[in-house]
DNA sequence: CGGCTTTTTGATGTATATCAAGAGCCGTGG
DNA sequence: CCACGGCTCTTGATATACATCAAAAAGCCG
């Protein structure tokens, strides 16, 4: 079990690993030049990590507690295709551009947080809730804003009655069609 | 030869070749679901454009007149080494992406001038001046703003004579540190 | 020389960064 | 069990960079 806020690897130093998340979630970071931080991913449950392949350009941490599991290439029995990786790596790129080129924050907010909803474990304690596991300075850090506008834009998602926050880390979806379209902006 | 403004190959037409410019610019761009365009990258004379991984999502056009080679992957005398393609198009979302990150137009277009300074063709008329092929359009479209801020940024800078702009489509660097300045922000 | 495209510059409105202060939540330790 | 300190989050006020709309100027080509 690795705790919260912990480093994976640094940005930098080669990895010759692939790294599985079995419970909880870790996002892929790069330092910027200017102090701000650029959050490429977020790794869920069953998600692999391809760590040889990030770990030139970016830092792996734990968002919550996770447990993981370290897949050695060189003598594990490693048996996926060595392109997949560049290949998620590529997807996981891409689709940060195209997020980052919608022009106003609250479609990219909306995208994500659809993007993001098949993976949230469900809330023991409420129906139909989520646990929203992602501090909104993560969030932000992804999708190119301040935590303050994602905080506005989630409250305004919630006065719109797209989505409820029973509490800040809990997440009910009310209105996914409606989302959607501020998503297509 | 090639006319200005020709697609080299469509977004979602799988290609197996590879194009080589041997002179003028070529772009590479995505539509947008909002009707806007992002240019991934340009290619000068020596660069090669790797369309066999792009043209899945991305279409190649001619900035301006070109003369190109297609080089057939199956049975042509292909010396890259595969995966360089792939390596290449990451690189290149990637310095894309940086770009992106960088939050004021203004860093973002020196930047985008630094780095595109070394491929521009002299100006056979004046002395130290190059030859600015792309459009004020094509800037905005890869740096991401509107191409009048692109022309005000680049008044700005000749304003601070980090630059002069004999005509449209000639500059003249006076101050790369300047520049660079700006561009770290 | 007209007519077309590209560029420039101005005026205006707006989204969002930034600064700041307060509130809610959590864990630790008394 | 409560109290305290430190986080994270929320909300407000303000400033500003930038998009957008609009019109004029410059360059280009037949």
């Amino acid at each position: 079990m690795v705790p919260r806020g912990r480093a994976l690897f640094w940005q930098g130093e080669q990895q010759e690993q692939t790294i599985k998340v079995l419970r909880g979630v870790v996002r892929t970071v790069r330092l910027l030049e200017n102090g701000n931080r650029q959050v490429l991913a977020f790794y869920w449950p069953g998600d692999i990590v391809p760590a040889h392949v990030l770990s030139r350009l970016f830092t792996a941490e734990t968002v919550t507690p996770c447990h993981i599991v370290r897949h050695n290439l060189i003598n594990g029995a490693y048996t996926r295709d060595g392109s997949a990786d560049t290949d998620q790596m590529l997807e996981e790129m891409l689709s940060l551009l195209l997020m980052m080129c919608q022009k106003n924050s609250i479609s990219r907010i909306a995208s994500f947080l659809l993007s993001i909803r098949r993976h949230l474990p469900d809330d023991p304690k409420r129906l139909d809730c989520f646990q929203l596991l992602l501090p909104r300075a993560d969030i932000a850090d992804h999708v190119g804003t301040s935590l303050e506008t994602v905080c506005r834009t989630l409250a305004e998602f919630k006065a719109r009655k797209l989505i409820e926050l029973p509490t800040r880390k809990t997440i009910r979806f009310l209105n996914i069609d409606g989302l959607s379209r501020i998503a297509e902006n």
